[in-house]
DNA sequence: TATTGTTATACTCTATAACTATA
DNA sequence: TATAGTTATAGAGTATAACAATA
């Protein structure tokens, strides 16, 4: 008969290692900025795009059209993205960060940068990416 | 100012990527086997290991007792697995898997294995086993 | 009629706490 | 008093569907 060792199993051990960084990054975000990880994604996006829609802000942070309405919802609310009009589309509108999202953004970075090095070194993290991405599409064509 | 570009950050790889899997398998489990993922551990582990209390089945699973104690609820409900008097201590039970449990591991397991290999060659997943190791044990430290 | 975005609803997963029975 | 396991409850994440406004 077929054997499978779970504690050598892909699958298992990627969930596990996503689990144990993915929760000690929520924790880290919640407590000392009080964003969640969706709420931190646009933050990271926007800081590289200057303003985008909502639609365009999905496609980049993987996260579907409700995630993005109510992680921007929360932000606005906060005072750390403002919307514009979209003059070319007014069903949609353009989301950028303020000063104040400006400067969270650059409170969080370092943080964020310096925990992914102790995770792993510069290289180990490029082979790991490159490994990451050959699973990434074979999983969206297994069936 | 520290810059971060979400799509090469570690930490968004690394959940994207198992979401991608994670999705894919409870996919599969759910529709081909009527199997949540926590059952399918359960299942696997017994497999490997005869009989076991719950503590040590969620040891082996990184699932806490609430987690083991539903599987393991749901599973015996359809028969795949079985209670045993534990001797040493009454407030415990062994666990392990019935004709059918096993016969439903034999045709699982396989299939697993199968999914597996199209995700990496054996090489890379050696590979990849090590990195996510050495990351789990970074995160555990964190903070 | 189709598309962008929002809201309502529900389902899964996870975590906390209260409970039972045994030690 | 502490521990093994169960149950109740609530939170976060995610998905479907219905809706409003615009194309």
């Amino acid at each position: 008969m077929a054997r499978l060792k779970l504690d050598t199993f892909l699958p298992y051990r990627l969930s596990v290692a996503s689990n144990a960084v993915s929760n000690r990054i929520a924790e880290s975000y919640r407590k000392r900025f009080g964003l969640k990880v969706a709420e931190w994604r646009l933050i990271a996006i926007l800081a590289e795009h200057d303003r985008l829609t909502p639609q365009a802000l999905g496609g980049m942070t993987r996260m579907d059209k409700i995630a993005v309405s109510r992680a921007a919802a929360a932000l606005q609310e906060r005072g750390l993205i403002e919307t514009d009009r979209n003059p070319g589309d007014g069903r949609s509108h353009f989301l950028s960060l303020t000063a104040d999202g400006v400067g969270l953004y650059g409170e969080i970075a370092p943080l964020a940068l310096s925990l992914e090095s102790r995770l792993l070194t510069s290289a180990e993290r490029s082979q790991l990416a490159a490994l990451l991405r050959k699973i990434e599409t074979a999983a969206d064509r297994l069936s």
